[in-house]
DNA sequence: GAAATTATGGACCCATCAGTTCAGAATGCA
DNA sequence: TGCATTCTGAACTGATGGGTCCATAATTTC
């Protein structure tokens, strides 16, 4: 009964995390994963114990890429135009590619989704949003602010991502997102100097 | 078949309203909403056809409402501090009365909840938020600003409000979503000087 | 290559879901 | 009072939900 790792293909796991993204928790369906998945119902539950239990650890999966995303800015970019690459990065480009990401952000979703109907699951994922917001301040530090108002930036640049990945789930143009980071940044640089 | 308004009690809605606020779509049975409801089922669907139908109606009543409160400043109070009253008036005074309401916003909470899912009833809830920020913007004019601007600073308002609904529904204190706030606003308030 | 272990597909279980039906209770009306 | 209409509780339906079981297939292990 233990987990099959080698035989649950990564890609597959990727797949399942893609629909639990898009459609949340409550929506998708055990048949929607194992078919995603190509894999059958014995193996998914010897390899994951259930539903629950995999959204866990896709969601755990999803906070680790994207804390890795806001990090990964290349070293000789200055912090306040890495931290306003995290946020346009989801509005120019994918077009090419085919891809309209318009599914916000699975943390966000998790707390709005599953607040007052499974708190546990909405407060971890509240968890990994706190440590996306310490990396936010120390990008902040990093660009000269005093650590009180690191902090108090970083709390609202949060907020602002919180709405950014709500209003990403709304069918706005990429225009429109790109001209709020815009004026966003624009107030943030100004507190800054 | 008629629907027997007299014989649902407004407080009936009002109290399904809160449900379905609390707990989203999918998350509340009709069951949950029968009890709360103190109705039956034939009587149910004799009057509002169906769930879906019904919260639909619970997602424009709470849109109007919204909207009437955030025009529902005193006619001496200046916009810009009608703008901010109506984003603090969930986090001040509401302990003393013993509600706690950390349900953030049912618009948002619905964009988030069904986009990808029931895109109609997502769409619905986001055109009730341009709405809102239709509001926005005219407190903004109000309090000087010129179109243009004021069309960007109620875009990036709206976020914050998105920001600060998701954030409603995590466990912060009302001291933290209080300086988020006061920060936003000093930072618009520069903007508009 | 045979025995032991592990993985898997498909049938199965039971709870719950939204929605229907209908006999009878309540109500309106004359 | 009596008839017609409207409303409602409770039983029912069919579909779908997550999760289990087990015989068989695949893979190790020696």
């Amino acid at each position: 009964m233990s987990r099959p790792v080698e035989f649950v293909r990564p890609q597959a796991v990727n797949r399942a995390l893609v629909l639990f993204w898009r459609q949340g928790y409550q929506a998708t369906s055990l048949t929607d994963l194992l078919e995603t998945m190509g894999i059958g119902r014995s193996s998914f539950y010897a390899a994951f114990t259930d539903k629950r239990n995999f959204y866990i650890e896709c969601l755990d999966l999803f906070a680790d890429r994207t804390l890795h995303l806001l990090q990964a800015a290349p070293p000789d970019m200055p912090p306040v135009e890495a931290l306003e690459h995290f946020f346009k990065r989801n509005f120019v480009g994918l077009k090419e590619i085919g891809v309209k990401k318009n599914w916000g952000c699975m943390l966000v979703n998790t707390v709005v989704e599953m607040a007052g109907v499974d708190d546990e699951l909405s407060e971890r994922a509240s968890h990994h949003i706190n440590m996306m917001e310490l990396g936010f301040r120390d990008l902040l530090k990093e660009a000269g602010a005093l650590p009180q108002q690191a902090q108090e930036l970083a709390a609202m640049l949060m907020l602002f991502n919180e709405g950014i990945r709500v209003s990403s789930r709304r069918r706005l143009t990429d225009a429109q997102h790109l001209q709020t980071i815009d004026t966003t940044f624009r107030l943030i640089r100004s507190a800054l100097v």
